[in-house]
DNA sequence: AACTATTAATAAAA
DNA sequence: TTTTTATTAATAGTT
């Protein structure tokens, strides 16, 4: 039911690409020497020419070819022996790729269909049964993901509020004294002549001795979005 | 001091050239189903293109290249991103080579040199006991070789004898047969016609039913010799 | 070709 | 990057 998965060394990987850049490049550097090695290796022990190019993702090339092999002589020789023509043999090349791409879209689309209920008349029990037990499955866990959301969602909208009751009870209380005239001396020398009411609204941070405020932070590039923007007050 | 051993699956292997040729045409084949699976696998775990070209001892060839990649436009990739001539590469490859093996040969001569007492300057009394040591090493393997030959040569020479022996003994008695004019039957049919004493000297083998005769052997690769021929009588 | 005892390759972590 | 290490994958000899 699984893709094929390998494991290998420390971890379990699937044969599809890397998605993260760096590890796709690390393993193309380990696994480049890796083919790198049996290549010699194979051209020793068993007396065999090899010639070997590869492309990086990153466009970069390697090459190796067996000692007193040059690639030039290696590709003209294949060539020969292939006796077929190179542009046939691509021509070939993407028929059969596209052949196995449409047949992948059938599977895909037909399982799809199942899985929306529909048809199921090629189905015997056991399939049924296995189907269902497998949308049963991805049921419990999309609800498992939903609650998980939703009280991550409830945590930040009561830290949202509460810093906003914070941020009030500041401007309340800073108001206050503005209006009763008493200064409590945390504005200092000449910035009191552009102490005002106004000023509370448009300027805070001049004024602003607390550490009770919520700074806006850097872009949360793990989640992708802003998340601490939406603390401040607006 | 050994070359580099290794291990592999159930037995111990150097990376030298396999010389039993059902052994290095399976390893290849083994070996090259390894190559051509670790080549997909980069190219699909990395996103790059690979092209591996090979031609085995007996001229067999054999290739993979990446999908939606073909041999040609990898190759002509390959020459433009080098922007090396391929020729220019070559003539780099066998000057390599060269160098590599003028190397070698300074080695070479040198050690041989200091086998033979000369060029000494350089080394220090570790060296030079080391030294000291190899050769009374060669000396014993050297004297149990040469021992180890004469006895061999005197077996031969013993059997040699012998069969000379032997064959005297018979040329005596049938010529003292032939005197007498009283054959024993051990020449039957037609081939009486040539039974005379010239045959017995020129052509042996005609009239020769024992099995005591040593008989020439296929030359023996082995020893890069003809041993069984110098057992031949003369 | 298939099996399996062993080694070699390597993914992840440091 | 390079090294280390736990683990899997490749494979040499065997049947």
């Amino acid at each position: 039911m699984m893709g094929e998965g390998r494991k290998m060394g420390r971890g379990k990987i699937e044969i599809k690409m890397i998605e993260n850049t760096t590890n796709r490049q690390v393993t193309y550097s380990k696994r480049r020497g890796g083919l790198f090695k049996k290549a010699k290796e194979l051209t020793v022990l068993c007396d065999a020419q090899v010639c070997l190019l590869m492309v990086s993702s990153t466009n970069k090339f390697s090459e190796y070819s067996s000692p007193s092999t040059n690639t030039k002589d290696i590709f003209e020789r294949y060539q020969q022996a292939t006796r077929t023509d190179i542009w046939e043999e691509h021509y070939n090349k993407m028929q059969k790729e596209l052949a196995q791409l449409k047949d992948t879209n059938t599977r895909l689309h037909r399982e799809i269909s199942q899985r929306m209920g529909d048809d199921l008349d090629d189905l015997d029990i056991k399939q049924l049964r296995d189907l269902e037990q497998d949308i049963e499955d991805s049921l419990t866990t999309v609800r498992a993901r939903k609650e998980k959301q939703i009280t991550s969602q409830t945590e930040t909208f009561k830290k949202k509020v509460k810093s906003s009751e914070i941020q009030h009870h500041m401007l309340l209380q800073r108001l206050q004294n503005e209006v009763e005239g008493r200064f409590y001396g945390y504005v200092n020398g000449a910035a009191n002549e552009y102490g005002s009411l106004m000023d509370l609204a448009g300027n805070e941070a001049a004024h602003q001795p607390y550490n009770f405020r919520v700074q806006p932070g850097q872009p949360n590039l793990q989640t992708g979005g802003y998340d601490f923007h939406e603390l401040r007050l607006s």
